[in-house]
DNA sequence: ACAATTAATAAATCACAGTTCATTAGTCGG
DNA sequence: CCGACTAATGAACTGTGATTTATTAATTGT
């Protein structure tokens, strides 16, 4: 007997902020913080203005909730998955990329790490947290299977800092690019990012291999 | 006679603009646009509220002065650079790199870059012609490099495009970064990005390079 | 069925920042 | 020195959008 009113609005503690934090991922990803307004993630979550302020202080701590919400569950799949891996470091890095990119780098999660970048400046709490529990957390990760790989010899001895930023700088740049210009183009005039992705890691990791035993192969 | 009244106010009709635009330029790369205020910008310009507005329609066409002033000339100077150059690509690949990060990569104009690419979507106009202007010129010049290096054997047959976004990458996610997680840092806790690049650059050419003759050297 | 409780609304508040405009003050030609 | 002109001012206007709050309507327990 709970549902059939054709009311003017429903009653749902539980799912309000689930819905409205969807409703306010999706709005950022599009427009950026500054330009969503309230009312729009109201409207968007099925609600009216005053809603969203019962359940979140105010729009930045929105904004705050819908980052940890989306963004920090995801990276620290990444970090089990390479855990349980066994066999070679390059396969492991394309593999990892190859999930990274279907679990973050297509969906609206890159879109907010993009502008977690855009507005880092506006909220430095925010993004020391960030910094502290999504990249470092990534950068250790690959700095860890650099070495790994260069203590097997799969590698040659490089700058491991620098490698880590090599192997990252086309995720970045993808995630940048695919929210800013990327949506300006014409489709088809940036064909399969993806694509693009997995021939940069080949790239780099010719670059990072040990030649020198290959010849045997 | 014209000066030495203590007035409230000076007449400059002529360096006006140029003076708002160097304001708005630091105000914006430091606060991003929306958050940078035009009565700051006035101050820093050394005028009042209602001055900018003789010279700018409003605010986003100050913004589009800025762009278009201080990016799209340094850019025009390094395909300048690249078309006089003599000698293998490689070493024109690091040169470029090099004067990139002198002109641009570590001054206010990565910025302002940073800053275009957050604000892309907010401004799809001057997105495109940012695009045309800048961003395509630059891919064209890397891509006919690698053309010609593959053409002349210094470099393996890779697909170009990929190896572009391969080579631009570092460079995008050096800017972006700088301007947002970076400034959040510790100082000396990223050190010395200027090298990182380079350790980078080296890292792809490595694996760019046709490396089947390089045992005789 | 009815009080007490609280989710949700919608109208009102409030502050800020972009823009305008009537006024003031230098400038310039004669 | 004077009048026409215009750079510059800064007070006033304005729209917008984030919060607040009084009110309404479900819900829940008894």
């Amino acid at each position: 007997m709970t549902a059939k009113l054709p009311s003017r609005w429903q009653r749902k503690k539980d799912v309000r902020p689930g819905e409205i934090l969807d409703a306010a991922l999706e709005l950022f990803v599009e427009k950026g913080f500054r330009a969503t307004k309230m009312e729009d993630i109201a409207r968007a979550a099925g609600v009216t203005k005053g809603t969203p302020y019962l359940y979140f202080q105010n729009k930045e701590d929105i904004f705050k909730a819908v980052v940890r919400e989306s963004l920090v569950n995801e990276l620290s799949d990444l970090s089990q998955l390479a855990a349980r891996h066994e066999g070679d470091v390059s396969s492991l890095l394309a593999l990892l990329m190859e999930v990274w990119w279907a679990r973050i780098g297509s969906t609206r999660g890159a879109g907010l790490c993009k502008l977690m970048m855009a507005e880092a400046a506006n909220f430095p709490e925010l993004a020391t947290f960030y910094y502290q529990e999504v990249i470092l957390r990534g950068r250790t990760m690959v700095a860890d299977l650099i070495r790994l790989g260069m203590a097997r010899g799969e590698f040659r001895a490089v700058p491991v800092e620098s490698a880590v930023d090599t192997l990252m700088a086309p995720l970045i740049a993808s995630m940048v690019w695919d929210h800013s210009f990327g949506c300006i183009l014409q489709a088809g005039e940036d064909a399969d990012p993806s694509r693009r992705l997995a021939v940069a890691l080949d790239l780099i990791l010719y670059g990072l291999k040990n030649n020198n035993t290959s010849e045997e192969n």
